[in-house]
DNA sequence: TCTTTAAGTAAGTAATCACTTACATGCGCC
DNA sequence: GGCGCATGTAAGTGATTACTTACTTAAAGA
């Protein structure tokens, strides 16, 4: 037999490119040749990977959130092995869409029309509450805190507080200090965690 | 003199029909074709009218805070002459993201390259801010209540709460009844006000 | 009635872009 | 070595789309 296929690894090896053009330049500007040029690579190369520009997207989407949550445990964790949910915060009020992955899902939240899109978009931001509900209900069950919003409405409102922070961030409508401000204080008010 | 120009009486008549059309397409589907057709005229009419595709995108974009303000200020001193934020967050519990106005955002925050776009987003969310914290000072004030959050941050964190319940309801992610506690609970808990 | 110009019709155009096709190259096992 | 297939290059193509141009119609004041 001839050379074993490595296109499993290469979709690998491209997909954090890909995913980063999408979220730099949204799904139209982010065009084939664009992200070929990103990859190096020809085109039908990444014909080759994923069946048409879809695909490609829908894989991103997905690697956004595996990266984030992955971001996130490492965050949380740093101090003790018990996850912190302020630590996360912490973290989120400094770095809050560095990597710029959350504009990937503002050029996706305008093609609801296609099913396919809308799904990925809702099993991931439901991936994501179950996440933070999840991190919620044990912080508030070891500190003996019990929120005056339910820990699954606070979670929602949690992933509002972030998408409005990547907005004014990259909007540019509300100062770094201000934005550190909102993730940090409202945050915890929506958490109702104690205070460190 | 020949007859009297009445392009300003039709960019009026036509805006809601194209910020509709922005807003079920997002700005790369709603081709001008396809906002020629719906307005029931020529695509050179609408070059007559406006400069280029983006001119017809930003004025939308004025429109949907318009009208969006008109509306909530209608709401809002249905009951008595006093604006009550209470009625707004009940009236946007009910219907939301009716008009479907909210998504013209959507596209445009994958656009924020273009700096006529990025400021057009910044002036428009920062208004809604401003509008909000007006009425949290008020209400707040009346009612001698005074929120553990202070009002510029609960109106950001409340912007980011409408927002992410459009996202919920548009993607299906959340059930019609949980959207309506989110914004009723998670709106009353931020705002700070007295229960009615 | 005649002139002027706003308002509308119809067709076209240059550019872009997702996707394809045809072909060259070289790795790795027989 | 040589065969088979994974991998790469280069060019093209049909469809779409923002925007234009050339022309017709008709309203209204002189």
């Amino acid at each position: 037999m001839p050379r074993v296929s490595r296109i499993e690894q290469q979709r690998q090896d491209l997909l954090p490119i890909v995913a980063r053009a999408f979220s730099e330049l949204g799904l139209h500007r982010a065009t084939t040749a664009e992200l070929a040029r990103r990859c190096g690579v020809r085109e039908n190369i990444l014909y080759r990977l994923w069946d048409d520009k879809k695909a490609m997207y829908l894989a991103a989407i997905r690697y956004v959130y595996d990266s984030t949550i992955h971001i996130w445990l490492q965050q949380a964790t740093k101090k003790s092995d018990e996850f912190s949910l302020a630590d996360v915060l912490e973290y989120e009020s400094q770095h809050l869409g560095e990597f710029g992955h959350y504009r990937i899902l503002f050029t996706g939240l305008s093609e609801l029309d296609d099913p396919d899109i809308r799904h990925a978009l809702a099993r991931m931001y439901q991936d994501f509450h179950a996440f933070i509900k999840r991190q919620l209900d044990q912080s508030r069950s070891t500190s003996g805190a019990k929120g005056e919003l339910n820990s699954s409405l606070a979670a929602w409102a949690l992933i509002g507080l972030g998408t409005i922070s990547t907005i004014a961030r990259e909007t540019g409508c509300l100062s770094p200090r201000g934005r550190r401000r909102l993730i940090k204080e409202g945050g915890r008010y929506l958490a109702g965690v104690a205070e460190k």
